[in-house]
DNA sequence: ATTGACTTTTACGTTAAGGTCAATAGAATG
DNA sequence: CATTCTATTGACCTTAACGTAAAAGTCAAT
């Protein structure tokens, strides 16, 4: 029987505004049916709109999540598109490994500086 | 005697324009000496857009960018915002851990896209 | 002295990802 | 049935992070 959700369900559960899945929905990332005019997401669209969600934490375009969304459900059949993807595959894969490292420099950095912190903080705290 | 380094040594290197360079400045996140009006950037100058470009990568607006810049190089004297800036570096880097996840996830999805591509190229290799 | 490579400032243009607002339409509830 | 939510559509608006173009200065080399 597959619950169908209200927009604004989604809304509250994810945090975003109703503009923000009608642009998703223009944008071709999601299919809810309609009752009237009314929309109703399934659940395959709300695991998409999670999908969406997670590549926007980590700074993909939509442009570039609609893609591995499109690739994840109808790889192409053709051999040289097949190729293609496979390239693009890999090259995304290295840019997300750069920026995971990236991530744990920024985080080693953001530990030094909370050492400075508390260690001012015991001066003061010894000082006052 | 410290070399110094012209615009466009910079933006060779790094991969960005002129214009990103002078944006930076006007933003007071570097301060290059002037020879006339030219610019000269110095080695610390030069290590600081490393650190943007890095924060970049992640996706770090300016204003977060800038704000890491200065809570390393000036670690406030007053108790209430050393408490603030702890506050917000738990907040920060909680929020890269979530990210590191994200990118994981998005890397097995990635392995599987790839997996998927294999087969049918497999498929195809053999039947053409 | 002119060319060519760089550089500067000023200022308007662009793009992505929504925000905001107005007018209208259904749905639900008393 | 009237009212009250909630949703929809369409339109224009906003912000960050630069792009781009114009007009002019600098400096070395030809």
């Amino acid at each position: 029987m597959d619950k169908l959700y209200t927009i604004t369900e989604l809304t509250r559960e994810f945090g975003i505004s109703t503009r923000t899945l009608r642009f998703y929905e223009d944008e071709g990332l999601v299919h809810p049916e309609r009752r009237g005019r009314t929309r109703l997401f399934r659940p395959s669209d709300r695991r998409i709109i999670q999908n969406i969600l997670r590549g926007r934490r980590i700074g993909f375009t939509i442009a570039e999540i609609r893609e591995i969304i499109l690739a994840y459900r109808e790889p192409p059949g053709e051999l040289g598109q097949l190729n293609l993807m496979l390239k693009r595959v890999t090259e995304k894969r290295d840019e997300l490994k750069q920026r995971r490292k990236d991530i744990d420099e920024t985080i080693t950095e953001l530990d030094m500086i909370e050492e400075q912190a508390l260690t001012r903080l015991a001066e003061i705290g010894v000082g006052s």
